[in-house]
DNA sequence: TTATTATTCACCACTTTTCCCCACCAGGAG
DNA sequence: CTCCTGGTGGGGAAAAGTGGTGAATAATAA
């Protein structure tokens, strides 16, 4: 499967649309679906999956859905569905980026769109930098002593 | 089988018409079936499935209704089978939301139609917004913690 | 039964939003 | 320099959301 790397710098538009790294595209185009799915993230960012991510995602990690407690797993579930997108590149290859999403990541006028692995990130460019100094260097330093690589 | 995603904002007009999301309406049309079935849904919400999502419920010989005590089982069945209706969305692409479930969910003015995987669900605007701060973020705080995404 | 009132529903109309398409500009390669 | 690719902006056609009217149907009263 396909893995999502590298860091790009766009410009989000007075109609909320998104350039998506053309590396992704072409990707994209060799898969099955032809639309992303963009949805709220950890730590205040946006998660934008390809087809394939999006699917072993539903088929793996959200085995965890089958909880005890039937009431909280239904509002997990419904955060989760509720936010989720279907988002299909127009011919300049920009997505659209729902109000609530933009809203959840804070989105302005600069964004980055970063690779993640399973998955691709939208960040409001200060929102990243402010999370990079207060959280990815501290933890960079301090994990690294377990970390094999 | 499709999966129900997005949200989606609409408002209830005075004789209770209440407009569909056209990505639902474009699933339905591929469809063997012209109409959703709608009922009441747990949480106060409203539940609306698409023929196929309806079709698995009961060929699921309805176990997700499977609760301990059998009498508290048929009780609620009875209420959700009774409460169903079929609904057609008009050439405008909205249905009739009977006055019963109008009552059952508290909509007002400002409503929500959001996916919810299996199923699509109505939710008064403010209903919403108070269960999620309530249900919503507990939930999703203490199910995340365990999830990779 | 008939007349009258109420309700439903198909259709029409208006406004706003969306989205498809074209155009422009910048940077890099040939 | 010229061509090509990629990012950005904008205009206009189309669609979506919403409100309303009137005919058909049902319900009620005389």
């Amino acid at each position: 499967m396909a893995l999502s790397i590298g860091r790009y710098d766009y410009s989000l538009d007075p109609k909320n649309r998104l350039s998506v790294p053309p590396k992704y595209r072409e990707t994209l185009a060799q898969e099955k679906g032809r639309s992303f799915y963009l949805t709220s993230g950890m730590e205040g960012c946006l998660y934008l999956f390809l087809p394939s991510q999006w699917e072993k995602l539903l088929a793996d990690d959200l085995k965890m859905f089958s909880l005890p407690d039937k009431e909280q797993e239904r509002a997990f579930k419904r955060k989760f569905f509720s936010e989720a997108v279907e988002v299909e590149p127009d011919a300049q290859g920009r997505i659209l980026v729902p109000q609530y999403l933009k809203e959840h990541a804070g989105l302005r006028f600069d964004v980055l769109v970063q690779g993640a692995g399973n998955r691709a990130e939208v960040w409001d460019a200060k929102r990243w930098t402010d999370y990079e100094k207060k959280m990815v260097a501290p933890a960079y330093k301090k994990i690294g002593k377990s970390l094999e690589i």
